[in-house]
DNA sequence: GCTAAATGTGAGCGCTCATCACATAAGGGC
DNA sequence: GCCCTTATGTGATGAGCGCTCACATTTAGC
């Protein structure tokens, strides 16, 4: 991927961000180095830093393209699902996508190097917004309106946050099988037992 | 922190892993450096090596640490309690953790150095078992009368888990207060709307 | 008391991020 | 067409990092 023409690159930026998606993937945030990123576009060490103030925003970008890539897997608008089902889909593309894509997942949720210590040096407006849609969407699933502080909303996407982090971090060794598929499987059974969190309010009360 | 008689510095394993405790609690994962370690305790930069294989293992051993002071603080048995009580003060006291130790906590669950892309190195035994008496004990609080793998006691421990986590990397901005005396009553509130998940089976319907 | 093991030292290799003055190309006004 | 400004890429360089080596020093076991 070193095709280039003339001095200039065309647009470095965007291969930068590939680049570094590619490492981060393959190998996780620590192997995305400005240097390999340079390399990889035929292009000289320093010039990444034209594009990009310092390596943790080049981190950023690829992040805010991890938010792009999981707001399409969740994306899931079938008119025939019951609300409940839907948050179930929604719940499960979350956690296949964790689990397929462990290193780019924990980049995007400050795992290394966002390093939210120091105060978050510029705001970039990409990565405040990525995870909104998918938050919006779960403030519907979950029965709450809409309302994305409601407990319903925050409390399922907690319960699929943390399964997806536990497992990442072999949390869970030993208590779920350790083939991916399989362990995707027990994951979504486990959302199940936390759906009557998520039932429409004085349903069965009603009826007995 | 450089008091040191002779050639011999007397425990410097102990003395390397403080000064990284100090170090990961004030700046973060990344600012622990051999180099550091060894300067806070007036030693030779590669003496470090002596005692850890490499900055990962040491790294290691600071998680561990944390590990042990997080069970030390949930580590509550009032026997005054209800079972659902219980549950709740543990995961309060979790959550409370993280919030005052977010640098700590981040480390101690994946986030930076253990860095699971390459296989475990040596398994720690100190690190593998360090989160097992808090996993017992929320088996029991959770109602699944010690099963580990029951999906209450993993969905229980998602839950705070998940939590902590979005809290931590701030993607709960807006969502929850950012004071975090008042983060953490939230938090906890919030906790108060999954106890349904923990219920004693049978008692509503029965009832009805 | 002597030898073997443990522990600490200082120099140094190769890598990293980041900055600098400088070189080259692209684009707008005339 | 041309010139000047701006954007972009280069190479050298500095400072810091993890880690290794041969070597010095202390402790501990026989």
């Amino acid at each position: 991927m070193t095709k280039r023409k003339g001095y200039h690159h065309g647009n470095l930026r965007a291969g930068l961000v590939a680049a570094g998606l590619e490492l981060v993937r393959k190998d996780g945030a620590s192997a995305l180095t400005t240097r390999a990123c340079a390399q990889w576009n035929g292009v000289s060490s320093s010039a990444v830093f034209r594009h990009f103030r310092d390596r943790r925003a080049l981190l950023r970008a690829v992040a805010a393209e991890g938010f792009a890539m999981l707001a399409r897997t969740t994306a899931i608008d079938d008119p025939g699902l019951t609300r409940q089902d839907r948050l179930l889909a929604i719940g499960g593309a979350y956690l296949r996508f964790a689990i397929n894509e462990p290193n780019l997942f924990r980049l995007m949720y400050g795992g290394d190097a966002l390093d939210t210590t120091d105060p978050d040096p510029d705001p970039d407006p990409d990565l405040e917004a990525a995870a909104d849609p998918l938050l919006a969407q779960t403030a519907l699933a979950a029965g709450a309106e809409g309302d994305t502080s409601d407990p319903r909303t925050l409390l399922a996407w907690s319960i699929v946050h943390g399964l997806a982090m536990l497992t990442l971090d072999n949390q869970l060794e030993g208590l779920v099988p350790s083939d991916p598929r399989e362990r995707a499987e027990r994951l979504e059974a486990i959302l199940v037992h936390a759906l009557p969190l998520f039932a429409d309010v004085g349903r069965s009360e009603r009826r007995g």
